[in-house]
DNA sequence: CCTACCGATCGGTAGG
DNA sequence: CCTACCGATCGGTAGG
């Protein structure tokens, strides 16, 4: 009763080729792929590539999707057992750094380059782009109410400010490690995250 | 004794090219660039369009160019009258995010999104790009410097962190604005920014 | 999953 | 700055 073998190795097929766009649209873009590109890379017929996903753009949404899964293994399921709020919070700013700072792909951050690349298209691609985005952008934001609600947090901490700037702080680490190759990029995002969470913003600044 | 008319006309129509490219670029990206789009675009043969180029990745350097000059007219030049150092500072904030809540570009901020386009790539263009982006970070860097020798900052201040920090924010403003939408995304940069300038992070904060 | 093909567009050049 | 052309590659499909 195991599924037929051509069922799953079409599977495998799908697969292998996702996780290859994923790598090569980590350095030449979402836009950069090819399916006779891909084709040459995994010594397969073009049509072969373009057969389990019909059009250029599914390919798209299945590589970002592929990246989203990664990115919550390693940004995120190791923090889910911490204490939601500060702790989870501190967690996260340290799991997220730390996976900027790896080289896990040759191109940086696959999100973060996919944000920069169709946040001026429309199209499914950005809309799901944007979808992720609001959505750890939510997951951010809802840990720093708790953290708030906890008394952990000033209570005039604003926890979408939080979010927005943790977000920020993660994309410069990126651009910091991939376009100035500085070593220390983690370690910077680090600091300024947990300076974040120590002395968040809520008002502006008096006099300034 | 003025310049011969045809080289005049030369100079305008390469001119006319580059405006048109970057505006395409802020869009489609540096790569989506292209001399027959360009052409339709702006009603001439392609050869016309490649002529004063030569080659695809002449025009996006010019492009690149044209883009630093846009930034340094629209942030630096209407700061440079200011004080250096904390003043100058806190000017270049209210600029640039002011700058990149704006809409001068369909596409948002040139300079990021090329950060994000081509920091996975070899070559030339990449090879601009960072060299701008460095010589920015060296500009706010060395303004956080004076700062601190002004006593505007605390002695233990690191100015080349306060220069991480303000150019994460800046990408995560365009972000926000771009990919998001969010209108208050210029006042939430603005916000994020000048609290880095009233307590810049110099240690790692105790006990996180 | 393959071969073979479609029309369109790519970067670039010859020649004027 | 134009017409006309080059070989290569694009996304996609027919047919098996």
């Amino acid at each position: 009763m195991s599924p037929r073998r051509s069922a799953a190795a079409a599977r495998d097929t799908r697969e292998a080729i996702v996780l290859r766009a994923v790598e090569t649209a980590s350095t030449d873009g979402l836009e950069g792929l090819s399916f006779g590109r891909l084709a040459q890379d995994l010594e397969m017929s073009k049509a072969g590539v373009a057969g389990p996903f019909g059009t250029k753009e599914a390919l798209q949404l299945a590589a970002l999707d592929e990246a989203v899964a990664v990115f919550t293994r390693r940004v995120w399921e190791p923090v889910a057992h911490h204490a939601p709020g500060l702790e989870r919070l501190t967690a996260i700013a340290r799991a997220w750094t730390s996976y900027l700072g790896g080289d896990c792909l040759p191109g940086g951050c696959f999100l973060t380059a996919a944000a920069a690349e169709f946040d001026g298209r429309p199209g499914p691609v950005r809309d799901s782009v944007a979808k992720n985005a609001r959505r750890w952008r939510k997951v951010l934001a809802a840990e720093a109410r708790t953290a708030v609600a906890n008394g952990e947090l000033p209570d005039d901490a604003d926890p979408e400010q939080i979010s927005f700037e943790l977000n920020a702080l993660a994309a410069g680490t990126n651009q910091e490690r991939q376009l100035l190759g500085d070593p220390r990029a983690a370690e910077r995002g680090l600091t300024a995250m947990l300076r974040v969470l120590t002395t968040p913003a809520n008002v502006r600044p008096r006099g300034l």
